[in-house]
DNA sequence: TGGTGTTTACGATATC
DNA sequence: GATATCGTAAACACCA
């Protein structure tokens, strides 16, 4: 069975090389379906470019009716409520493409047209390259589960809610489920990034919610979706029991711990106190959450994806009382370095937020996930050939090593 | 019973 | 080369 499945290329040549063009689709990942909007979105059009038009292409019809089937927590998530300014036209500061959250249960969204939909490309009769619909996403699952949280209204999903916001945005997961659901429970379980928000009893279901720990929000600081620099880690060892505690000692397999050697970076050497001092109670072993303060959550962890959403205020004043004190202790970095300069195509920057000008440069860069097109414009733009842009533009990805220290 | 969640193990790949 | 991150498999427990 499993040998069976092993075929399948998940591999990153399907993103990098040559093979990646070689057999993909444009891959337009419907940036309705609230892919972090205010970010991906950003990035996957570039401001400025008349071809911002395909992102609605497919998704004729971002219609609202996403929203009755919303699932609980992602019911309005500020992309939602921003809705009205759809009209990519405006590209809105840090909401351009308003889309409703995941389109659960919604049109699929990445439909055959891609060809069409990214403009430039469809004249050009000949497919020599296909869009790569079905290519795998260059995110990791730490990547795709934080992404998809973040766009939440709610900041915090459920397992279920997770798998449909996946699968809603990229087709390539709409196979072999088996495999990257397991994948993508074991990263919530296994990431201290990740914390497990019980639901509440009048809230019955399956599961509980998924959401970000408060202090993860450097995680990406390195710029890039691809492959976190550091891990976060929950400094929770508390006591003995600890993950982590456990992990570091424990086996010195990959998976684990020995990362807490070095990543002792992760920030936060007292999440817990953080926690409580905002009345965010992580669990003791895991990052849990305890059921008495559920409610709380969203708040503590909004501000995580408000301070993503807009680096450039993190010397100003919030209206939120909470986060000032709570962002200066718990994002210590943010703070300390206010200004990233991050021009990474996977930027944080870029993926969760920003100011069009942040992003210029990379939007039109990449142009690879959003829209091929973006990709071959920016191909055109420097006379090569989009497959080989695309190269390019990957290597230099992977490559974005000095970027990230700062 | 199936979905959810945890944990261990291991290989691949990227980074230091 | 060592180390860290990531992806996948799989065993197992728990719960609706």
């Amino acid at each position: 069975m499993l040998s069976a499945v092993k075929m399948e290329g998940h591999e990153h040549a399907d993103w990098s090389g040559s093979g990646y063009y070689a057999e993909t689709e444009c891959y337009t990942g419907n940036m309705n379906s609230g892919l972090p909007m205010n970010s991906m979105s950003g990035y996957m059009s570039a401001p400025g470019m008349t071809g911002t038009g395909h992102m609605n292409a497919h998704y004729v019809n971002p219609v609202g009716v996403n929203h009755s089937s919303m699932p609980v927590g992602v019911s309005q998530s500020p992309g939602a409520m921003v809705q009205a300014g759809v009209g990519m036209t405006g590209l809105p500061p840090s909401m351009s493409s308003m889309s409703p959250p995941p389109p659960y249960g919604s049109v699929p969204v990445m439909s055959p047209v891609y060809g069409q939909a990214c403009g430039i490309r469809s004249r050009e009769p000949k497919p020599y390259r296909r869009s790569y619909t079905h290519a795998k996403p260059p995110y990791s699952y730490i990547s795709l589960i934080t992404m998809a949280i973040q766009q939440s209204g709610s900041k915090m999903l459920t397992l279920n809610e997770l798998y449909q916001w996946i699968t809603d945005l990229f087709p390539f997961y709409r196979q072999n489920q088996q495999r990257w659901q397991n994948s993508i429970r074991h990263s919530l379980s296994f990431n201290d990034c990740f914390i497990k928000v019980p639901r509440l009893p009048d809230k019955p279901g399956k599961g509980s919610f998924w959401a970000l720990h408060p202090d993860s929000g450097n995680m990406f600081e390195n710029g890039c979706y691809l492959r976190r620099q550091k891990r976060f880690k929950s400094g929770r060892a508390s006591g003995a029991g600890g993950k982590e505690a456990a992990a570091a000692g424990g086996n010195t397999r990959s998976d684990s711990p020995h990362s807490s050697s070095s990543s002792s970076s992760s920030s936060s050497d007292s999440p817990a106190s953080d926690a409580k001092g905002t009345g965010v109670d992580l669990k003791a072993h895991r990052g849990e959450l305890l059921p008495s303060s559920p409610v709380r959550v969203p708040s503590p962890l909004a501000h995580s994806q408000h301070l993503f959403s807009h680096p450039h205020h993190h010397h100003h004043h919030h209206h939120h009382p909470l986060l000032l004190h709570e962002a200066a202790h718990l994002k210590p970095d943010h703070y300390h370095h206010p200004h990233y300069s991050f021009n990474h195509p996977f930027s944080i920057n870029n993926l969760m937020s920003e100011p069009q000008h942040h992003r210029l440069e990379p939007v039109v860069q990449y142009g690879g996930y959003g829209c091929p097109v973006s990709g071959a414009l920016a191909a055109a733009k420097g006379g090569l050939d989009p497959g080989h842009a695309d190269s390019n533009y990957y290597r230099g990805v992977y490559s974005s090593r000095p970027l990230m220290n700062s």
